[in-house]
DNA sequence: CCTCCTAAAAGATCATGATGATTATGAATT
DNA sequence: AATTCATAATCATCATGATCTTTTAGGAGG
């Protein structure tokens, strides 16, 4: 069993903030100051409530929060900017709970979590579960300018081939998959793949060839594989493009990814 | 083509701040107020320079972004919680660039997405592509703890159907499935899946029952289904365990979730 | 050379007061 | 009944000054 960074009871809508004083010395994290600190106890009574509830005036709450005019300013912005309440002026304003959409608090969450040694086989192996919806919504949506672009990228490989630059080939691979990813209309696939991309990118410092493969075969298998893509798509070839993407998969199959 | 808030071309680092002023009247989301609008220069600054450059003071910055010092320290403590920037006190202090994490990163673009009308049916399709990933780290890292508590579950799913109380068992279908998810070690999967699973529980208020089945039929077929899990699970019988989630999954099979 | 102390740099937080903008409500007017 | 206006409530931002904490660097002393 792994534990988060609350252990593994982590509520959904729990974020890093924790209700303890940032002066209390703790094993696990808190929140780094007194803002935070307050923007915590700004959350956890505004979860409380229920959504458009009114929690207040801004000195009734910051009574509570024990903090000054500007410390309870600065939690405020950052309890609003997380989506945890809204403030409204006149009479009968003040301090309103919000629910956060479900990509917010999908973004809270994330902004809790800290990278580990696991994150790169990790963001491969769930790279490796959605590449084929990706490849689906690019044959659905993708235009010409799509595959014009995937084309382009091509040509910039290979020159990269040809000067022997290693870095910019990879790079025009990963370029090549983020102009596929783009393509799709599902927002969280296209937020979450391209971040898994950027992951995997930062890490791939060289192209790993297959088994009894030579590093030119490595490069022209990779360039054929984007030819094919391409052609996949502006033929609207589902099967295809399903093939070579499956085919190209880089790195470990959908498979444990660390040991027992 | 779909557009995300801030057209295609969203730069991965690029979050929902921008540099317009907030009084300025345009079609596109921008800063919110002050505060998020000097943030997003903060922000731009600390990507234009490589991480821990020193940015300047809080002074010297705040001239760039010509606002008051409180209105300058909400700007700041956001900028900071996003992971762009961090501070130090002393000589040879004041603002640093930092590097988000990718986590972060990732965080940081959720916080700037919106639901749209195909939000549940992109979750469904992405849950669907992921849930083999959830099974198979079950297999491989639940405990007998585990497999009890999803047996209790079950328990809690008859007593609901024979009470009558659809509801109460539709919130342990979605637990049923938080409990696998939430044994898995890829922090990432595990939280893109329990978001997922919370957006689907939202809107889900009935059980679709399958072609030419009752209601009761579903409902037992339902609990069947995790009965076999719970057992694949405890006997660690992994092709058992993939075949019963993928007979079991619900609503479309990965395939176009939206009209061409 | 090492240790300790001091001063200065810079941030963290607090306190107070002010102006301007937004909004809801009630009263007056048409 | 509908509209307009005035008032008050509340936030958004600004300005200024103060104390405390943390950190670095240089100098003095052993």
């Amino acid at each position: 069993m792994t534990e988060g960074p609350y252990g593994n009871d982590v509520a959904l809508d729990r974020d890093a903030w924790g209700a303890r004083s940032p002066s209390q010395d703790s094993l696990t994290p808190g929140p780094a100051n007194r803002a935070e600190f307050a923007a915590g106890i700004i959350a956890d009574i505004a979860a409380a409530a229920q959504p458009d509830d009114r929690l207040g005036s801004k000195d009734e709450l910051r009574e509570q929060c024990s903090v000054s005019v500007g410390t309870f300013n600065e939690a405020l912005k950052m309890a609003e900017s997380r989506g945890f309440v809204t403030l409204r002026r006149g009479p009968g304003g003040g301090i309103f709970a919000a629910q956060p959409t479900p990509m917010v608090r999908l973004g809270n969450q994330f902004l809790a979590l800290k990278p580990d040694k696991n994150t790169v086989a990790d963001a491969l192996r769930m790279r490796n579960a959605l590449d084929q919806l990706v490849v689906e919504d690019a044959l659905l949506y993708s235009s010409s300018a799509d595959v014009s672009r995937l084309r382009e990228e091509i040509v910039r490989m290979r020159a990269a081939i040809a000067a022997n630059d290693v870095r910019a080939f990879l790079h025009g691979n990963w370029a090549s998959q983020s102009h596929l990813a783009r393509v799709s209309p599902n927002q969280i696939l296209r937020t979450v793949y391209l971040a898994l991309l950027n992951i995997l990118e930062e890490h791939a410092t060289e192209l790993q060839p297959m088994p009894g493969q030579t590093l030119d075969e490595a490069f022209a298998a990779r360039i054929e594989h984007y030819v094919q893509m391409a052609d996949a798509l502006a033929s609207r070839d589902r099967e295809a493009a399903i093939r070579v993407a499956i085919a190209h998969r880089t790195g470990p199959q959908p498979s444990p990814a660390r040991p027992a």
